[in-house]
DNA sequence: CGCGATTTGTGCACGGCTTCACAAGCGCCT
DNA sequence: AGGCGCTTGTGAAGCCGTGCACAAATCGCG
């Protein structure tokens, strides 16, 4: 085995997964779910990487990581692979995500049902602006910001969402850490620094916008030149 | 040099540029704009890295693609770089954007000045519920997604977001090509299947939380253990 | 004018990820 | 029971990306 990934906690029941799998198991999970709907009980490796997008040798290699998981000449047991999937990514229990920034983005992220229906409970929603506190969304009360230690502890979060103006995260995302906070999804369009042991995770729409523009320019420039155009018709070509 | 881009588009002013580099470079640009509203005229490869979380050795790599850019010694021209950076990104004018799909998340979406700072103009929305057609956000009108060819043409957009429900994001996605568009941002969690020479970037919020939960129920694993805690204290331990 | 301090640009090596291609294993049908 | 077709699991090769470490280049100062 060429590839094993050696992490900090490579237990005898923690597969010691690489990081781009695990990046992709969510992905996975998604279309085994709307499979399961489907009333399909057994996936083949290349019918899954097609509904996943990806590779059927890829696929097939991320779940080898997770043991003995299919079944030669039948394929993948839908339900078993979703509960293995669930296990791995920690999602076994509904965790508690708190939300801090109820501005534009905050306001739509709290009545996002997508959130309730794979894996997470928002638990908490704050904001700095005291006009904002005490305002309810979607069954939640806003809460100052100074509530956070408290609120984190309460009900034991220990992820956390910043939509919050980007001026503001670092100092939100302080606060979260010295609270038990030990990972953060980060909308605001800066640089967070966190201590060893806390993850950061970004989503910058900005940013992904620009890569877009960037492929456009290419191809815009492509049909400038003599072009040598080729109208073949493919499938899904996906950039990250 | 032994990672050159092999793209389709390698032409004499083009620097076929490695698809991560691509990534990184809206970062640096933000990270130069905060620069420059600071007052700083040059900007070392070691300050602009930490400004932006990476590596300076990668960045200096980065920039090279650009050509020439930097001067021994002293380190990066603002003011150039940026110029530099928006030319590569194709963000010399504001490209038009359409979104699709005013609910939640659209809503905003459509609100959020931060597209416009950085090179963007959200152009259009369009929806296909009846009832939210008409309605004036951010001073434009929600148009029905039937009227999507006329005003893509019109407003010449080639770039479209999308986010709408899942079961409907296929359906608007063929539309958008149809009508014109080489470049979607899908929000809606599912796979889209464009032909070739169309880009698709997705982003999924309960995808980025389900990454963050798998490194949590490590951390967790690992207190669990006899535990060989290190409270080493480091910098942004960013993943991804 | 020359020297030293500083910072860029990059050759190189290493590691991770992807993909192909095939052997191993499983079920079904005869 | 045996063979056949199908699908998984994985060795191996190649590609891409990262980061070190250093040579080349530039500026400022004496």
């Amino acid at each position: 085995m060429s590839q094993q990934r050696t992490g900090p906690t490579d237990g005898p029941d923690f597969p010691a997964l690489p990081e781009a799998t695990v990046a992709r198991l969510p992905e996975y999970l998604r279309a085994l779910h709307h499979l399961a709907e489907e009333g399909h009980d057994t996936v083949s490796s290349e019918g899954l990487a097609a509904a996943a997008g990806v590779n059927s040798a890829k696929l097939r290699k991320d779940l080898s990581h997770l043991g003995r998981t299919g079944t030669r000449g039948v394929g993948y047991d839908v339900t078993l692979l979703i509960d293995q999937i669930e296990q791995v990514l920690g999602l076994t229990h509904r965790r508690a995500v708190a939300l801090v920034g109820v501005g534009n983005l905050g306001h739509a992220l709290a009545g996002y049902a997508g959130f309730g229906n794979r894996g997470f409970r928002i638990a908490a929603l704050f904001d700095a602006d005291l006009g904002r506190v005490g305002e309810q969304i979607n069954g939640l009360i806003v809460r100052h910001i100074d509530d956070l230690p408290a609120v984190v502890v309460e009900e034991s979060i220990s992820i956390a969402v910043i939509a919050t103006p980007a001026h503001a995260a670092q100092h939100v995302c302080d606060h979260l850490v010295a609270a038990g906070v030990t990972s953060v999804l980060n909308f605001a369009p800066c640089v967070l620094s966190v201590p060893e042991g806390v993850d950061v995770r970004k989503v910058d729409l900005a940013i992904e916008l620009q890569i877009l523009s960037f492929h456009e320019h290419r191809k815009s420039a492509l049909t400038a030149l003599p072009a040598v155009q080729k109208p073949k018709r493919g499938e899904a070509e996906v950039a990250s």
